[in-house]
DNA sequence: TGTACATCAGTGAACGCGCGTTCACTGATGTAC
DNA sequence: TGTACATCAGTGAACGCGCGTTCACTGATGTAC
């Protein structure tokens, strides 16, 4: 089983089945759900998204292909349950690597925040895929878009702390989003000769220009 | 037809084909290879590179379905020769946005090249696209890394002026870079709330990132 | 200029495959009495 | 505790589709003589 333990910057993010209201006998699964989605995890961590199909993790969770749609409507569906679940991921990692940086120093914590970001992309790449590359209709999901918006909605007041007003706090927000993203998808890909190794190294880039980009809001 | 013109940042660039060998004469194309190519390019701004597939492309060029295999070998094969296209425009692109910059400032040109990566990836998604997402392999396809180390490689005198030595030139390019990608990204897919035409207020962001991470090298 | 010929770009039919989705069904579950 | 029953999660077979790729072929091309 891959990433069957989801541990990011010493966060345990492995999805906590609901309470079990039906016990797995004959027939009934009992958990199928989670089941589905945790295989299309394992799924799109070997083949990226667009390789994932509803077949290979129904054949993967033990039941028939028809299964699935008794709980989702359709392939995009579950493919976008995931994103939330990346997501929310996302934040609770990024607010956990926030609350362990320097309270006083809140451009501290906006350089932890951008090396957890770079982090999260390589020790969670399906997670991490599936939010940003798995090619779904934000329109037909609104909770998408909802979900994404949050995760840097949890680093506003830090950012604000830095900017001053609410206008330039985001503006820093994106940019330093934007300088982590692109460096964990150079990372990611091994591009422009970043090795796939180089995990610490890339990370603190990531935070060095979350400082360079903070100190040069007072420039 | 979709993107018959290139035009980015006033570079034209439209591909040539090199001078017709052959006519296009009853069952001979002429010129199959770019006429696949182009039509697998509009397929990827309308589906992505993983919406493409060489079936589509060959309807759209007017030939059979086993007439691609005459010029490229496989699937992969025509998407990687999209991609060198790619990197090449790009180096084109962020060359010329250099070049219309201030000589004798090499921050100036470092923000310059930061404006027009968010450009290219907004006016040409496709080649954008087929280049960092395309999934193609390239162990099976060295000459796509070649080409795509060859466009920041365009970059380092620049950076090597800002940064002093080569090592330092180079991790500020990939910082720049980066910040540019992840804004591209954000821009094209609308997220965190950043609109999908808000072109220019995005390459000004690009832009500004370049010139505080090179500020900050000497902080 | 005319003819014979090797080359090879493009044809058209076919293949096996995995996909998303639908359907009538079955049988375990939990509940009402 | 026992029974009848409505619910509904999961079955298994099937569908049409588009895909990548292969094959023996055809006929236009350019060349050698």
């Amino acid at each position: 089983m891959v990433n069957s333990v989801y541990l990011v910057n010493g966060v345990n993010l492995t999805p906590v089945p609901p309470p079990v209201k039906r016990r797995a006998t004959g027939r009934h699964h009992g958990d199928l759900r989670n089941a589905l989605e945790r295989a299309a995890l394992e799924l799109v961590a070997e083949k990226g998204p667009h390789g994932f199909s509803l077949n290979e993790a129904s054949r993967r969770a033990g039941v028939s292909v028809a299964a699935p749609y008794k709980h989702f409507a359709d392939r995009e569906a579950l493919l976008a349950s995931l994103a939330v679940t990346g997501y929310r991921a996302q934040r609770e990692c990024f607010a956990a690597a926030v609350a362990a940086a320097d309270e006083a120093d809140p451009v501290d914590q906006l350089a932890a925040f951008a090396a957890a970001y770079v982090r999260f992309a390589a020790q969670q790449p399906a997670l991490f895929d599936v939010t940003f590359y798995g090619g779904i209709d934000k329109a037909r999901h609104p909770e998408l878009a909802e979900a994404g918006d949050a995760v840097l909605a949890t680093l506003m007041p830090t950012a604000a702390r830095i900017a001053g007003d609410e206008q330039g706090a985001l503006d820093l927000l994106l940019r330093v989003a934007a300088a982590a993203h692109g460096l964990a998808v150079f990372l990611r890909q091994g591009l422009f000769g970043v090795s796939a190794d180089a995990l610490d190294e890339t990370a603190q880039r990531a935070a060095r220009t979350a400082r360079s980009v903070a100190a040069g809001l007072t420039l």
